[in-house]
DNA sequence: ACTATTTTGGACAGCATTGTCCAAATCGTC
DNA sequence: GACGATTTGGACAATGCTGTCCAAAATAGT
């Protein structure tokens, strides 16, 4: 393990800690605060000592966790990549498999999905990080979209299969609507995201509202 | 004119060149070669040098155009978004307004609307630009977020307006609509053209159909 | 052909950053 | 309390970037 490259580390599912001291608390402020750092400055224009400071940790510290800026940055991406997956997939077992009410399920889910997962700040964070460097790192961009989004498709694209087979959804290419699901939940909060700040509840509960219905609207059979 | 900030640049409409003389092509050169350079490498890591090497300049005619890195920032942001709202609001014009067959011609203005202004690279070079730096300058950001897409969001609303009395959609929220229609059909075209590379021809066409009938799915009347 | 403007290349100071080294201080654990 | 691991702060060289200055060369206009 002389060498560790980008994707190795994007290819590791979970690196066991290499120290099994205490000193994890450490590591994890470090990696904390280079996230945000990297999210507010960029890659170029963060520096370690601002990470250092913002982790409340001395520099040297940084670099005896770290090897290298580009060893923490992708550290720093497979730290949040496997954190939002994990959250990713916890809302997704959570979505309405037998509705009662199918429109009311469905907006809470989009609810669920939208404000918990994929609009919240940290999630806009990580995706401006990873498509910034993504022309510098392909392998990082498309290893973070496979893990991410594209399983998050596959399985909402599995979920209304299923609520086509119950004769609740008139779907033929459930890939498509899976996308055009979340495009329309997630559509108005995007901007809002974009600036760092987590949209409202409200504004939540409009989003998914609204786009949930139009999605019922074009794919409930008459 | 001692002081020209970041939101006098923007307020602007069209600067008018203070060197009358003939070397504003090396001017062009040099916003062009710095909106590259910007878009691949963001501004903490593109270099003057970089920009000057890129545009075939020496590095003081750059500082000889343009004050700052800031202001060249600024002017390049400036360019960029006069350019594409030039062609955004072009493509606008063909909007069907007495449309014979409405999906076919909702397609075909989809098309030119996400391939040659929307998806274009281009255009999203722009908008990574302007949205990270959006922390950094919040004037910014707003300013091209209300010349470009809420310039685009109003003139589609009242467009689909139009088609809904006519009786030929049932929208109620024009403005959300609106905001669908353009959601619906740059949906699949974003993963791509956040590489740097313009979507194909195929994909653009393939986005827009499904963009556009899902939408009308959702929004003709019954 | 002459003149004014512009461009060029190089040198330069000031500053920030990266990554390393090291001795002293601190912490956790036995 | 003692010992090993860890952290700290500071110094350090190397590098790159910004922005300025200047004299020489090229370019445009008349």
């Amino acid at each position: 393990m002389a060498e560790q490259t980008l994707t190795d580390v994007m290819d590791a599912p979970l690196a066991e800690a290499p120290s099994p001291r205490g000193h994890a608390a450490k590591r994890a402020a470090i990696l904390d605060a280079a996230m945000r750092v990297f999210a507010r400055d960029g890659f170029a224009g963060a520096s370690i000592d601002a990470i250092a400071a913002e982790a409340g940790v001395s520099r040297q510290t940084v670099y005896n966790h770290v090897r290298d800026k580009e060893n923490l940055f992708a550290l720093v991406v497979e730290d949040a990549t496997v954190r939002q997956n994990a959250g990713l997939f916890a809302t997704l077992a959570t979505f309405p498999d037998r509705p009662h009410d199918l429109e009311a399920e469905l907006i809470a889910f989009a609810q669920r999905l939208a404000g918990d997962c994929l609009c919240s700040c940290r999630s806009a964070e990580l995706q401006r990080l990873v498509e910034n460097e993504g022309t510098r790192y392909p392998e990082l961009f498309k290893a973070w979209k496979e893990r991410g989004p594209g399983r998050l498709d596959a399985a909402i694209s599995a979920r209304l299969s299923r609520l086509a087979q119950a004769g609740l959804l008139d779907v033929d290419d459930p890939d498509l609507a899976s996308r055009q699901f979340v495009a329309l939940v997630t559509m108005d909060l995007e901007s809002t995201n974009h600036l760092g700040e987590d949209p409202s509840p409200a504004e939540v509960e409009a989003a998914a509202s609204a786009g949930v219905r139009t999605f019922l609207r074009a794919y409930r059979p008459r």
